[in-house]
DNA sequence: AAGCTGTCAAGAGCACTGCTCTCGTTTCAT
DNA sequence: ATGAAACGAGAGCAGTGCTCTTGACAGCTT
């Protein structure tokens, strides 16, 4: 992170114990972002859990907020493979199940890494200002969610109606869409699509801060349903 | 907050000048709150801003955690009061337009108050539990949204739709909030309430945290459309 | 009117945070 | 072998929530 890798051929010795404090210290960090939050993460509690003393940390990571965005850029690019993974899998399905293959999938990675998804999603940690790099893997895995409908456009899976009229600003906001994603989808599909996108992320936010705590027992079941519902939504002209 | 009030009829000076500094302090913190963040709000800045030693503060508000606690109530009540008025303006119209002015009427007081928003719908903050009581407001609004849809199908204005299979798990969730809300909504109409809840609040976590931010240009626009598909897939049986 | 009681603002202090700077030491490349 | 770079440790600054003590004052009772 502060320094340059020297380009020896055979990693020196420094060069390896600097490369395996550095991944300890992300480690460390990423156990008590899991365990007490992200806005919680302290990097002097980090050098406390490793040994050391806290000032020393300070020649891997730059700053807390440099740590932050790695654990970031890390968690969030899981999210993405998992996304492009289920993708592939189920890239000879229909659009649906693909649909749903791809929302079990960030479901799974969400539960699995609830601070990373607040992170990205819920509201920014204080002082913290997310980079541009942090965009790359959000990017990634909306494209794969496009590529989804695309394809399911292209293959006649998803209905095309044309109905529904869209408003003008929107239609722009939409045609860049289109061009950036290099795919052929109809306005009223695009709507469609973000429907469904939203709901996810709400639907998981709901899930992730306990809002259904009281009211659903079983949230596997009522995401699995949810998810079945909006397939149908992302499919069927409205 | 810390001391009981005395009995006497008329309020002493003593007593006056504690509720004002309450509220003042109140105050203050809803404004560093909105302008940094709830995990940012500092009783010591509240303190300095009021022109007081941080430990004054502490005379009137038990801690950071009930001040917040408070801010929440008084911020999520209003949000709450908002939707109640929404509701009963257009209590006449029908369920689609009903649900489209209760969208729009939440959208606008979390655009007014993204921090009681993060503070209710998003990650939690670090150290902070919300207690018991901060749900009752929350329940209110839930509520009211319950509301809208029981009149739909009383009206016949939203579509019982039959056939959708609802999971047994999911059914037994769904039995108790119809019992919870005295409201005779059947499983699978219950579900697309579920789905346009979710989907709303899932929106409004994107445009709040600058998801759409080089995407889509105009959120008004885009928030209407979106809302007005919402709507029809509440009344519309899928 | 005097005195007691409880409330008040203020300050010092504790433990914590991110971060910087300096100081010797170790390691590496030349 | 020597000089530069990297390193761990420690002190220190400014900030945080919160507690405890101190001295001043208001309001009620006698």
């Amino acid at each position: 992170m502060t320094t340059e890798e020297t380009t020896s051929r055979v990693p020196t010795a420094r060069a390896r114990a600097r490369a395996e404090l550095t991944r300890e210290i992300k480690d460390a960090a990423r156990r008590q972002m899991a365990e007490h939050g992200a806005a919680a993460l302290s990097l002097r509690a980090v050098a406390r859990e490793l040994g050391m003393v806290s000032s020393a940390v300070y020649r891997y990571v730059a700053s807390r907020d440099e740590l932050l965005t790695a654990l970031i850029i890390d968690g969030f690019g899981a999210a993405a493979d998992a996304a492009e993974a289920s993708e592939t899998a189920s890239a000879r399905a229909g659009a649906a199940t693909r649909w749903m293959a791809l929302a079990h999938a960030i479901r799974a990675w969400a539960l699995a890494n609830p601070a990373d998804f607040d992170l990205v999603f819920g509201s920014p940690v204080p002082g913290y200002q997310a980079p541009v790099a942090t965009i790359e893997p959000v990017e990634r895995l909306s494209l794969t969610f496009i590529r989804v409908v695309a394809d399911g456009v292209a293959s006649g899976d998803i209905a095309t109606d044309s109905i529904t009229s869209i408003p003008r600003p929107v239609h722009t906001d939409f045609a860049r869409i289109r061009e950036l994603a290099r795919a052929d989808i109809s306005d009223a599909v695009l709507s469609r699509a973000f429907l469904v996108w939203t709901q996810l992320f709400g639907a998981l936010s709901f899930e992730l801060h306990g809002q259904l705590h009281g009211v659903i027992d079983d949230p596997d079941a009522f995401f699995d349903l949810q998810i079945r519902r909006s397939a149908h939504i992302l499919v069927t002209a409205g």
